[in-house]
DNA sequence: AAGTGGTCTAGACCACCTC
DNA sequence: AGGTGGTCTAGACCACTTT
């Protein structure tokens, strides 16, 4: 008989365990419920934990689990849609953003940032730090980029570099008239500074949103933004929620 | 020399392991050239191959590692960017797209999409499925669904349900006037068969982008597309490339 | 103190590619 | 056939939160 090979083409069995546990989350959970811990879980399916490891991974990096550790494993809300590419209110720091400025200092950018602004290297910029809330849980760190001849009329020594002067980098800066912004998302991982701020542990998945800010043919202001990629969907062009397939996975598994 | 450990706040092997070897990579490695394999790299950290692997996959999320099986690891290029939202010629199909139409079938979609369209359920839409190519790779595959009504003057079984048809409903759809659209970009994980299309093992990460295209105030069709997320770098609004930071970790490792 | 998820180890075997 | 990355195991210990 020798090895019966079953499976012309067989599963690996954490994907396999991901569709199992995907179906069971749609259908015997509610959100927010404790699932069992992962000992247990892979007890009952009859595999290594770090196999239910990989499926719960997967699973995470979808949005549908949400796992703290010294807490649990909870089935996670629907993401929420963050608005990022609106046409109006475009400025930084416009409208009713859920922006908050956490702190403004005055230093030497990094060199693709400087390179970017077209400003020398070792010339300082406005640095605004600001985080993003969203139904309560923060859901973005930024670092602003902002070119002091973008803000010319700031009263120099304004504020003694914190909150407050932050907030006056920016309503300096929508004095200005912007032209357009150009936008770029990627995958990343947050590095400890953000992961802290962003309640996750370091190397957490993020997307991160690069938008160049441009008036009167310049390049006004530079924003690197770091998005929970577990728990955000960032919307473009007049927000609207587009609420389509749920946990993304993509056709076929 | 000796033990060159201690640290206050240990940090994770494989997170240190990253940041060593992400330098690595920077000062002593071209693009394209291969590295020790995982055994050899893991004996030479002292660490174990598990450890070792995970370091790698958070530097292939990051898109600076790529890995093949049977092959070997790759330093990557730097990230293409691949343009989503740009305003001009937003129609699909529309321009030198580097899209390419591979099928069309007439078939009741999924629930979700059907709401999204305001749709019957059972009411079957025309599915095109594309996919897009960039300096040769393939870096998205999309399912487009445009309802009949979309499309009223498309000459009944115009084409026996192939790429032929498939560019007959593109063709048809772009007569209509667009008057807006909205996207939303979110993380996932590609299913077998975009994963096969993409190149990719299954639950390889995508970044979803799903776009709602308006006329008429209806919603004339919905695309929901999947690109590689270690390949690509979408970029919104009239293109231009913001090359920032590079193996997008985010501040502070 | 007890329970959770996070890290790490040292093996084994498998699927895939190239020679 | 030999080398590569991908999967899987059965344990151990650690960091964190809650009780």
């Amino acid at each position: 008989m020798g090895t019966t090979q079953l499976e012309s083409v067989p599963e690996p069995k954490y994907w396999h365990l991901r569709t199992v546990l995907s179906e069971a989350l749609d259908s015997e959970f509610e959100v927010g419920e404790i699932l069992p811990n992962e000992r247990d879980l892979a007890a009952r399916f009859g595999v290594a934990r770090a196999t239910l490891r990989q499926a719960l991974e997967q699973l995470e990096l979808e949005g549908r689990l949400q796992r703290r550790r010294g807490v649990g494993t909870t089935v996670a809300p629907p993401r929420v849609g963050v608005a990022v590419g609106t046409r109006e209110h475009a400025w930084p720091g416009t409208g009713d953003d859920a922006w908050q400025p956490a702190d403004c200092v005055l230093a030497a950018p990094p060199a693709a940032v400087a390179d970017a602004l077209e400003t020398d290297r070792d010339e300082p910029v406005h640095t605004v730090r600001r985080s993003r809330v969203s139904h309560g849980q923060p859901v973005a760190a930024e670092l602003l980029y902002v070119p002091a001849s973008s803000v010319p009329d700031l009263t120099a020594i304004d504020a003694p570099a914190g909150p407050a002067r932050a907030r006056a980098v920016l309503r300096e800066l929508q004095r200005g008239d912007l032209e357009r912004q150009e936008s770029a998302v990627e995958l990343g991982s947050a590095g400890a500074e953000d992961a802290k701020e962003l309640d996750r542990l370091p190397g957490a998945p993020v997307l991160v949103v690069t938008t160049r800010y441009l008036a009167e043919g310049r390049t006004a202001a530079l924003s690197v933004a770091t998005y929970r990629a577990d728990t955000c969907r960032l919307t473009f062009g007049d927000s609207g929620d587009v609420e389509i397939h749920h946990g993304p996975e993509t056709r076929a598994s």
